[in-house]
DNA sequence: ATTTAATCGTGATTTTTTTCTCTTTTTGTT
DNA sequence: AACAAAAAGAGAAAAAAATCACGATTAAAT
């Protein structure tokens, strides 16, 4: 049996993981679908449902055990998985996201950095190397990364995506306000914080 | 007449934006609504329906006006209505956060920052002062700051944003994986990276 | 002037997602 | 042992979102 999950999913049993850490930390055993829902303002039906997808049995009257969740959540995610990343545009954003170790316990490694500037090459971030953007066809395929951080400046965006696909790199992780053109077997998802935070400021009226 | 935008259209529109912006630069004065859906991967008639939400029309066998069209999903994104923020938590990504100048561009002015690191008090980062967590009572009010950027580590999450509502921040944007427990006049947008990524490359099956 | 093709606008349809409702199970209480 | 309460599970219903389909319009081509 296979299903795929959906964004709005996936998107929600990160929450429901985030919670189950808090649990645990606290040494809670079990958790109910109505404590998830309350806590998260949805349907408690729905929490019910998003761990059915997971085949994760709750016992009535007293729930999920919260620590057998949080597996399979892992699991389903693929937490364990390592991914190997390269993030590209060593600017604030770029060194901030390197210097994030969180990414780690997710399965994302963050294997090195790329800029043009010849004054930020070869520093180390965090025990990440900065290369010069020329070195990516080698570096990419030296280092097995899949994944492209790009973080450089919107007018850059497109060239350097053009390279990043050229060297072999099939998922891009959008930073950059560009809305980028790929050929269809390239996974772009757009990190777009304007979006975020306009849609989270203007839920009024038109 | 007036109707919300879901948090899906307005997602989109800020795509949108984005190739309007590059149209614009290039000199390009039409687009329609097949080159507009080409582009992203989606069905033309659902680029019409979100322009028809901004009551802006298009011409047929031409396409809508882009510049028009720019102005008008900045009126209803609000790109014009200022909206004052701190942020708190001046670690990597707050500090990131605070040199990201792009913000202004859509009304989101960074006030100021604040941490407990008493290394860090009164050093200014792009112009914005880094106060001493307590004084932030009194400064919320004094910058008329109604969204808090949360970019503390997780353990502090929940008690800083405790003290952010007692001080009579309205939003929290929140960086953290924590799940904040907030009374329902509070909104909070979260912003989880983790989550973007995973949904990202897992998109695979069970 | 007529034809052709591109594009808009929109109602209908389909698909997806969420919520509702009801039954069953289980645990604690009387 | 019977009962009450809490929660899971599952199917039905409702709501939301996306896609389809097609007529109307218009610019360019013949």
């Amino acid at each position: 049996m296979s299903k795929v999950i959906p964004d709005k999913v996936s998107n929600r049993l990160t929450l429901y993981h985030s919670i189950l850490t808090e649990y645990i930390e606290n040494d809670i055993e079990h958790i109910s679908s109505p404590q998830i829902a309350q806590r998260l303002g949805i349907d408690d039906s729905q929490v019910r449902k998003d761990f059915k997808l997971l085949n994760n049995a709750g016992k009535c009257r007293v729930g999920y055990l919260t620590t057998e969740l949080k597996d399979s959540i892992e699991k389903t995610l693929r937490f364990t998985t390592a991914k190997n990343a390269i993030i590209v545009g060593a600017g604030n954003l770029g060194l901030a996201l390197a210097k994030y170790d969180s990414f780690n316990s997710y399965g994302l490694n963050i294997m090195a950095l790329f800029d043009n500037d010849p004054q930020k090459i070869d520093i180390s971030v965090n025990d990440k190397q900065i290369y010069h953007i020329s070195k990516l066809p080698i570096m990419v395929n030296k280092l097995n990364a899949e994944i492209a951080i790009l973080t450089v400046p919107r007018p850059y965006a497109q060239k350097v995506a053009d390279f990043l696909i050229e060297s072999n790199i099939r998922y891009i992780w959008n930073f950059t306000p560009a809305v980028l053109k790929v050929p269809p077997h390239i996974k772009v998802w757009n990190e777009n914080l304007i979006a975020s935070f306009l849609q989270f400021t203007c839920k009024e009226l038109i």
